[in-house]
DNA sequence: ATTATCTATAGATCTATAGATAATGC
DNA sequence: ATTATCTATAGATCTATAGATAATGC
């Protein structure tokens, strides 16, 4: 029963010399939420594994304890960012489900979610290069997940109301974008600011989406 | 004269002790291409001063004649780089210029020189972060460059041929967006590979850029 | 006795430089 | 004489661990 509370931030392959699952799980969040924060600030390279135990509350002798090693670290607040982003994502998207309104309201929710976790979305981005193999692999399943979340609540959407009919390859190739485009805010946003607020940028994005830009001119499609 | 030869990496602030300024050009020249490959592989951090020197072709002494210290390097990096795929995406945009037709080519070529230029691309995402204040600031407005050359071609085609009006603000997103869009088959390549060719992404994303998605069924627009 | 935590440091690594040597041109 | 290149290493830094100490429960 235990262990599912634990499974989190501790059967995840990290090892530990601790026994009691719990202080793991306890000192891991200390680790975590203290990691991500100076990370942000100052990197994985010129973060050292002192400022870590210092910023956590311990020494080092205790978090070698609890870790095996500085790329432990780098995973878990990996694995923590995308857990959280996903849930903020999936918690956006658990709407009502008709047509284009639905896809509206998917888009404006998802971007306000990068807007608010924009440190976690580029820390994500600058450090998962320096994750161990294995654990890159991981790291790009989960961002794959969270497009999937978008792809599926277009398969949804797919043929009802005002939205046609997609096949799959449109579909998944939509949902990338939208992805994109919504990091897009959290990587150019010093820059996009200037020019637009969050609410004005999902507006356009919207109207981009929905192919309403290069629409009012008569079609002269063949 | 010949200043004007050697002012590309030469007279961009990084500091030299050697004199002949076509030798710096050439020494420098040297280092760019052997560290490129370096980064590419091992990224930035792993890579030492000495695998540069010595892929370069001499001494670590030697190396720090033509820079001051690593970061050096890798602004002469980013610098190269960015001038590639600038120059790459320019040459690819000089063609003819009508309507969507045009939007269509020129989404073409753009996401050409992503395939081709992918390595370069991560890197330069993977290695911004690491340059000292003054110059990440450079790297980004080498960024935008890119970008506003598809702001200033979508203003160009605005309200020409088949395409509507585009106010300032519409055109700069689409501008982000297709930048963008490229960037992702250079992030994403080696999973969205496995649904797409190159030349189906291209035609996928005409399609979306130019808003035929969602439009089949007729258009319930208020 | 067992578990958790701490201090102190070994060991490895890497950047950047000092000082010596070779090459070039007056 | 001046310029370019090399070798050898100082100096700094950081990760990870060994071994000592404190806390907890039988």
């Amino acid at each position: 029963m235990q262990k599912k509370i634990t499974a989190n931030l501790n059967a995840e392959g990290v090892p530990t010399q601790i026994k009691n699952p719990e202080l793991v799980l306890e000192r891991r969040r200390q680790i975590v939420d203290a990691t991500v924060h100076l990370f942000v600030e100052h990197g994985y390279h010129k973060t050292t594994t002192r400022m870590i135990a210092k910023a956590a509350g311990f020494s080092i002798g205790s978090l070698y304890e609890y870790v095996s090693c500085k790329e432990d670290v780098l995973y878990l607040v990996c694995e923590a960012i995308h857990g959280e982003v996903q849930r903020a994502v999936e918690e956006a998207l658990s709407g009502s489900a008709n047509g284009r309104a639905t896809l509206a309201e998917v888009i404006c929710e998802y971007c306000h979610v990068c807007d608010q976790m924009n440190d976690h979305i580029l820390l994500m981005y600058q450090v998962t290069q320096f994750l161990p193999s294995q654990w890159k692999v991981k790291a790009l399943e989960n961002e794959l997940r969270i497009t999937d979340i978008f792809i599926q609540a277009l398969l949804v959407l797919s043929g009802k109301g005002d939205i046609p009919q997609l096949d799959y390859k449109t579909a998944a190739l939509v949902g990338h974008n939208i992805s994109v485009i919504g990091q897009m805010w959290a990587f150019r946003r010093w820059y996009l600011a200037k020019t637009f607020s969050i609410d004005e940028y999902v507006e356009y994005q919207t109207r981009f989406i929905l192919g309403l830009v290069f629409q009012p001119v008569q079609s002269i499609e063949k």
